[in-house]
DNA sequence: TTTATTAATGCACTTTAAACATTAGTGTCA
DNA sequence: TGACACTAATGTTTAAAGTGCATTAATAAA
């Protein structure tokens, strides 16, 4: 069994079709013909049903597109990893945060770390607190940095610190100080959130806050990163909450008020992670 | 990149010696030695570091074996089920449970499904408790019922039932009712009990009932199958905590005292199963 | 220095895979 | 109903890759 032989069979169980399969695979429509019988013989299991018409797939065919396709990806991001290790760059640590860290704890970190090792190499990316857990455990970064209670049997965690929120207004706003926070005054705003999709644990928190100034948000445009959030309420197109750390930045035409709820962070990282440097980073950051 | 030379890697990265690695995998050395190379030259990376007389991994090396090998235990996993799907023992549903439930649930259980489904063939087995979530996630068996609480995002459980422990002597035993549940006369007792692994569920629980008996067990065999505890129960060798329903069983020679300690039975099975055959059996049990 | 050990390699041979061309079913449409 | 288009399978030839045997080259031990 061939690791192309499992390319070609995922790919004609998703098109269905052998000759524009072949086609996609660059080879010839015999060769992947007989790559699906010669796979389907070594397995000794039916993977289609074929007419000379027609293809699809037999129920064990679909039980292995699908669980086939994840163990792929997984192995991919293996190799794709172990050429890191072995190009050295174990020298690099990749990690992935909310842009709310950005002005006050990401760089305290950073020059933490190029303090105690100046020869690493940092990555940062921002993703989506949904794709956090995949991109650690495919190895497509190391650390994760974020607001999301996460919970993965694959991954250690440790709350790094609890911090206010804050109501963001544009500096025009009526809002002034905690004492416009009343619901007459909230409930005829825009907001500009996050997603927030039920069952994570940030809009728990929103919406924590939005009962107790009992605020039935009617119009409510979304966005997962704080510097767009923060950018859109400079317009004056609505207001957000955000964490008070934001309110570090330098954008001008904003005004921040801090209110008594707090967010956590955590950082999230591979159980047993095999990279001493990402070991040590990690303890120097926890 | 073909599956036998994944095998061949794992095999030679723990065997470490080309020439015993290839008698074991009954092909040739040199046949042994290109496959790698080829393995190596595909990958683009260095998997061992080799003298003329020595071999050993590389840390690309180290890290793809740690990775590939339960990679591919799962991937043989699915194979193995697909086949089983295609033989259409879709008809067969496979169950792991403690001992205890011999004698009252599981025939409970078991008299459920047959009445339904008639035509549905149950296998039995019993496993260790730090086993069972490996063999549901490698499909090895379908539905585990367990004393403890596993906690595995791979999986879904639901709480059964709640029943009471109750301390098990010989008939003969000084030991005759719950007025004799004295810390002098407990402390005293050889303990029959399973494997008091810290971090699982069930040692807290029996630790809390001899912390609340004040009972320090000096002398404990250790098994992990209830219907052992109770047969060695019997020869007056020890005394045991086990739940009550184990007193539905007909052993002779041992008496049950019941406690007011209780302890949970759950079910677990695949987060997203796909046999309908298994979800319904499923949801006919919880 | 000799000998034993062990991974790599040259060579002959076998097996497997590739492309091309063709065949054999199956549905469609006039 | 018959001609046609479509599609998966297969026969054939040629090229590539894998296999085992024997040998080589390097190294450690005696």
């Amino acid at each position: 069994m061939t690791s192309n032989q499992i390319s070609y069979f995922l790919a004609l169980s998703k098109e269905l079709h052998y000759w524009r399969t072949s086609y996609q695979l660059n080879i010839t429509q015999s060769s992947l013909s007989r790559h699906i019988q010669g796979l389907e013989q070594e397995l000794n299991v039916q993977l289609f049903k074929r007419t000379k018409r027609s293809v699809e797939l037999t129920d064990a065919g679909k039980f292995l597109k699908d669980h086939w396709e994840p163990i792929m990806e997984q192995f991919d991001a293996t190799i794709a990893y172990a050429k890191k290790i072995e190009q050295g760059s174990l020298g690099t640590v990749s990690i992935t945060h909310p842009g709310s860290m950005d002005h006050r704890l990401l760089p305290q970190f950073l020059s933490k770390i190029a303090g105690q090792y100046p020869l690493v190499k940092t990555e940062l990316i921002q993703l989506r607190y949904d794709q956090e857990v995949e991109f650690l455990v495919k190895f497509k970064v190391d650390m994760a940095f974020s607001r999301y209670k996460h919970s993965s049997e694959m991954l250690d965690s440790k709350l790094i610190e609890m911090e206010s929120f804050a109501f963001v207004v544009s500096d025009m706003h009526d809002i002034k100080s905690n004492s416009d926070l009343k619901p007459d005054i909230l409930n005829k705003q825009r907001f500009i959130l996050p997603a927030l999709q039920p069952g994570y644990s940030y809009p728990a928190l929103i919406q924590n806050i939005f009962d107790h100034y009992q605020i039935n948000p009617s119009i409510v445009i979304e966005s997962d990163f704080a510097s767009t959030v923060v950018s859109l309420v400079a317009t004056g197109i609505g207001i957000s909450i955000v964490p008070i750390s934001v309110s570090f930045s330098s954008v001008v035409g904003v005004k921040f008020i801090e209110i008594p709820f707090t967010i956590p962070l955590y950082l999230y990282w591979r159980k047993n992670e095999d990279n001493p440097l990402i070991r040590n980073v990690i303890s120097l950051i926890t």
